[in-house]
DNA sequence: CGCGAAAAGTGGTATTGACCACTTGCCAAA
DNA sequence: TTTGGCAAGTGGTCAATACCACTTTTCGCG
């Protein structure tokens, strides 16, 4: 963990504490508040202005900016989505680990930081091109037992249903912009730095338990 | 200019000036060469990584690309390829002014660098929605007059041929990923760092001309 | 009281210096 | 001759500092 990528963290922490379009405290004043140089601190900030959690403004400050929410898009499956398209869905799990949650996601799933995750990695298909590569985290209590076999030529939703009983009710994704990285690139066989969409989803179940992130 | 901007053209006219797959000189060296810092050479060379000019090698060195190829895309215009995608070519010319080719431009289109160019900068459209920005440099001499409106509702290449006899013989185009800037966001009404595509496309007339840029 | 200039505060850029991580190639020891 | 380690050179990261460009606020002058 770099401390640029250290600091883009805690920043984050910082930021979701605050109102939508509140500032944040001056570059100067906040890197020796973290303790880092400024061009530690700007070189992280840059990042989270790319992927617009932030906004700046030259000669007044940085403001949080509202949640990134895109379209409300129809809740479908790539699966559902690719068919739809007439392209023949599919899929390589490329990981399945096991992992602690840790602060973040298990805030977002709405779990205990030390509740343990499966981390499911799977490059998705079309017509046997690669067309995204998806990272799930499902809490392990909800699917115990999950096998990388379970992923194959299915829907995960579909699996949800019919082995574990777990209907989606409802999600949310929002979608945003960002360039390949290395490993990235390497998997889906482009070149580096080749635009791509990031999306981000989190689904709850009818129970109202999030299941997804 | 800035003075990355400004570093990151001297660099880009040394690294033209080398083969593909010599490495350039080290940055230490370099950055007390062009007289500028090393974090401005840096911050110069990221422009020309990400632009696939250079790459770089952690402990080894910074080496020249082969030249960006992409596919060799069948010579089509903008309109053709629209066309065949079942929808309604147009396009919005935003600006058309006269310049002078400079040294870089001039290279490529093999003329003079006092020369004077049209530089058109036009918006394409497929079913009125905006879907590319375009920038053309053509010669002034090899298009006499030419007025904003000649640009609506037709080919460049159909104007070519029917006002000033030119027939397009053969073009290069390569192709690479890019975001859009804050203007380029404007105008095509996407949000900033936007996903886009670069095309750069050299044209050659039946009489060996080399026509546009 | 209104308004314009100045000042203060902000992000933007550049420099210098230092250290770390990695690669490569040389050279001595086996 | 082979092999291992070490040293030099490379890009990667970070710190401290300075100055510039821009915005907002303040305050004095009219």
């Amino acid at each position: 963990m770099s401390k640029q990528e250290e600091t883009r963290d805690r920043v984050l922490d910082l930021v979701e504490s605050l109102e939508v379009g509140q500032p944040i405290p001056a570059e100067r004043q906040l890197a020796t508040d973290l303790g880092v140089s400024r061009l530690t601190l700007r070189a992280a900030l840059d990042d989270l202005v790319r992927d617009g959690y932030l906004d700046r403004r030259h000669g007044s400050g940085t403001y949080v900016t509202e949640p990134k929410i895109a379209q409300p898009l129809t809740l479908t499956s790539f699966s559902d989505d690719m068919r739809r398209r007439g392209m023949t869905p599919g899929s390589r799990t490329l990981e399945l680990t096991s992992t602690l949650a840790g602060a973040r996601l298990a805030h977002r799933l709405g779990v205990s930081p030390e509740a343990r995750l499966f981390r499911v990695k799977r490059l998705r298909l079309a017509d046997s091109m690669p067309m995204a590569m998806e990272i799930l985290h499902v809490p392990e209590a909800l699917v115990p037992g999950l096998t990388r076999a379970d992923f194959e030529g299915r829907s995960f939703y579909e699996l949800l249903r019919e082995r574990y009983g777990i209907t989606v009710a409802s999600g949310t994704q929002s979608i945003e912009p960002t360039v390949t990285n290395e490993d990235e690139s390497e998997v889906l066989g482009v070149p580096l730095h080749t635009p791509a969409f990031l999306f981000e989803r989190t689904t709850v179940s009818e129970s109202g338990r999030i299941v997804e992130f």
